[in-house]
DNA sequence: GTAACTCGGACTCGATAAGTCCGATATAAT
DNA sequence: ATTATATCGGACTTATCGAGTCCGAGTTAC
């Protein structure tokens, strides 16, 4: 139906780990790998975007990290989803805002107003979903063991 | 962001053209495939499928075709999906009724509880969408041109 | 009997998601 | 200054799965 790919489960993961964390404290691509289990290349190159779009900030060197920059509250999970999976609509046609591009099947298979309809009322569904629902309180976790990882960020 | 597959595509195509068509008469699988040039093996198989889901009916021999079997306003998006594609989740665990399947993440990734939230609302959404919106009146399209392709169904 | 269909399995191919590897740079602690 | 721990970022390999192809069998109208 709608499958997210690994990059924006691992997100969704490390910014949860992230609004946990006291302000000024950062937690590094290291150690959110380690306590999720999560392949440490690819969460860092998430973190990286995640970092560039604006909605987490970084400190390079020892003891670095990452921390929230934006309010999980202020982004939508439309947002998200277009950051880290592209803008895709449900069918390629669906996207394109009128028939710039030809439709692949010679402009005759007459769904393309309705798919672009579809996806409009989708966006609008994911845009009424914020980040800070996946942060919230969880009903059955244990709390996660921060142990010695937690710290604060350099200067 | 939820990007359909091919089959759902051209089973969509495919459901608007048999929902043109008079009742009692037949349209097969070759006639679609030439009409919006799609892989006729492909659409063969969508087509098999949705027969033995009983949204359409089959008429097999030499003049058969397929035939509407259900009407599309009692068949919602949500269904149509589950049967095209599979109910895949937004993630892999949030289709499991609980965690009776462990997290791959050893149990901590903690969005488990939110992820199955998510599903049920798009779910939710999909539900509300009926196929008969995607066979309405078109804005701009040419009419299709049957020829000589319309005719009845073998008894 | 033959042509035009549905039916259905097995197989190949290609795109791309997913993961790995490696080096460069930055910073804090010693 | 040296070392350890970070971010940063490109290049590469691998695995997965959607998409398409091929082929044979069964059914029915003419």
């Amino acid at each position: 139906m709608l499958k997210f790919n690994r990059t924006t489960e691992y997100g969704l993961i490390a910014l949860r780990h992230l609004s946990q964390r006291q302000a000024g404290d950062a937690a590094s691509a290291r150690e959110i790998a380690d306590v999720y289990g999560l392949p440490f290349d690819i969460l860092a190159k998430t973190l990286q975007r995640l970092k560039e779009s604006g909605i987490i900030q970084s400190a390079q060197g020892a003891r670095g990290g990452y921390m929230l920059q934006r309010q999980l509250d202020q982004v939508t999970l439309a947002e998200f989803l277009e950051l880290m999976e592209g803008a895709n609509g449900v069918v390629a046609c669906a996207e394109t805002p009128e028939h710039e591009t030809a439709c692949e099947f010679q402009s005759k298979c007459q769904i393309h107003g309705m798919m672009r309809g579809l996806n409009a009322r989708l966006k609008s569904f994911l845009s009424g979903i914020r980040l800070s629902e996946f942060a919230a309180e969880n009903i059955s976790s244990e709390p996660i063991q921060l142990e010695n990882f937690s710290r604060q960020v350099n200067s």
